[in-house]
Order: C-alpha cells, then sequence, then structure tokens
DNA sequence: ATTCAATATAATCATATACGGATATACGAA
DNA sequence: TTCGTATATCCGTATATGATTATATTGAAT
C-alpha cells in the first residue's frame, strides 16, 4: 500500500520522531538508542519494528549490535527531515543531540553489560 | 502546546490530507468539499474541526458559508503542502482535482437545497 | 422575531495504538 | 554445541481515534 496516511501514522509518536530525528545524524544501535534517549529497550525497539516496517528505516547487523539507519532511498522522508531540521526545537530533541554526542560511551556501556 | 507530534497526527488520516491537499489550491466552504469529496457532511466538519483546533486551516464567514482555508502563516505546514505536491499521487487526489473543477457547481447545489 | 439553510456537535460503537513487564529469539563467542 | 548478550515479541490493559446517526447551533433572509 505505502500510503501517504500510514507514513504520517508513522510520524505522529514523539518516541519515533525522536528516534527519526537522531539517526538523521547517522546510523545507530539499539542499545545506543536507548542509552541516548533514556527509555526501555523494548520501547525503542518496538518502535523501530515499526519504522522499519513502514520503509523508514534499514538495518544491518554489525557484529553483536543491530545498526538502524534512515531509509536514505525515500525521496519524501529524506525531504521531510530536511525541513524538520529548521522548525524544530523541542526540548526532546536538544537533550537528544546533547546525548547523542555520547554515542560512543552508550556502545561501550552495552558491551559490559 | 503545538507539538510536532501533534502535527503529524493531524495529517495521518486520509480525509483531513484529502481536505488540505484541496485547499491548497484555494479556499473552499463546507458544502463544496463535502461536494467534490463525496463525503458526508458530518465527517467533514469533524476534520475541518480538527484542522481548526490545530491552527492548520483558518475560517471566515462568506454569507451564508463559511470558508476554509490553509493557514498561511503555519511555515511547516506550507513547506510541507509543496513538498506533498511533488511525492504523492494517490487516486483519491486525482479524483479530488477533477471534482475541484466543478467547484461552482457544487457551490450551486448548495443554495438551492 | 421567526424560519430555514449551512455547519457543528453529541452519543454510541468499533477499532487501533501505546505502554510495562515478562519472555522469546537470534547470533557471536567460547 | 552451549552460553551470554543484544534485540524482538507477546500479553494484558488503558487510552485514543474514527464512522455513523441524530440532533443542536448559528446567522441570513424574510
Amino acid at each position: 500500500m505505502n500510503k501517504l496516511e500510514d507514513f504520517f501514522k508513522l510520524l505522529a509518536d514523539e518516541t519515533r520522531l525522536r528516534v527519526l530525528h537522531l539517526l538523521s545524524y547517522g546510523p545507530l544501535c539499539v542499545c545506543q538508542l536507548t542509552g541516548i534517549m533514556k527509555e526501555p529497550q523494548a520501547k525503542v525497539s518496538r518502535h523501530l519494528s515499526k519504522l522499519r516496517d513502514g520503509k523508514l528505516v534499514k538495518t544491518t547487523r554489525q557484529e553483536q549490535f543491530i545498526e538502524y539507519r534512515l531509509a536514505d532511498d525515500h525521496a519524501l522522508l529524506m525531504a521531510l527531515i530536511s525541513i524538520l531540521h529548521d522548525y524544530q526545537n523541542d526540548e526532546y530533541w536538544k537533550q537528544d543531540i546533547q546525548n547523542l554526542a555520547f554515542k560512543d560511551v552508550f556502545l561501550n556501556e552495552c558491551k559490559h553489560k
């Protein structure tokens, strides 16, 4: 189907918007996202699944981790992301960006648990 | 609040998308929209109310009719509408555009009932 | 002021979606 | 093959949203 309505349904959730925003700066694995966003793993994973089902993100396994990245062949998504950068200044987003700076730290935390 | 999530919630409905699309070509009253879209008046009206609550459309009374138009001061909406014109070619939208050509006919039908 | 036409809202029902906690799966490493 | 870790899914529940039908409201015209 791939209807416009379904595309916007995927965007109509704060958690998924935060994920897409973070991924717009580069690929991340699930444990990095849970670390950066301070959200339960199940919650992050469930939303990632929906994004993947909707073809908004893609995955590849990198050793122990599963790396998520934006589906850069999704033209509408990419166009939207770029205009969002201009219009959005949500508190969550700012915080996420700050935490994103420590993405390598979060990755190491995953490894040692 | 005016959160991004709520903005996309408003877009995550086929009826509301059709309305926004039609209004992107110019203002229309409720009875014209029901005529063009072939949808029940209550349905159209309820969705228009939501769009108005979310500041995506504005209204002015024109004699007997209430004219709806896009909130052209909503920068994100306007940016989005313009990219949608490039990416969307839904069947509904095509049909709506065809019917839009007869908007004056639909307006007259309102007057005579 | 009353009436009528245009639009809005209410009530009910059905469906969809999110969450938390627990558990399952899958894959790399030993 | 077995174990451990990273990720995914299930279950139960709470909430949200949409369609339909009927009714209410609002303002213009008489």
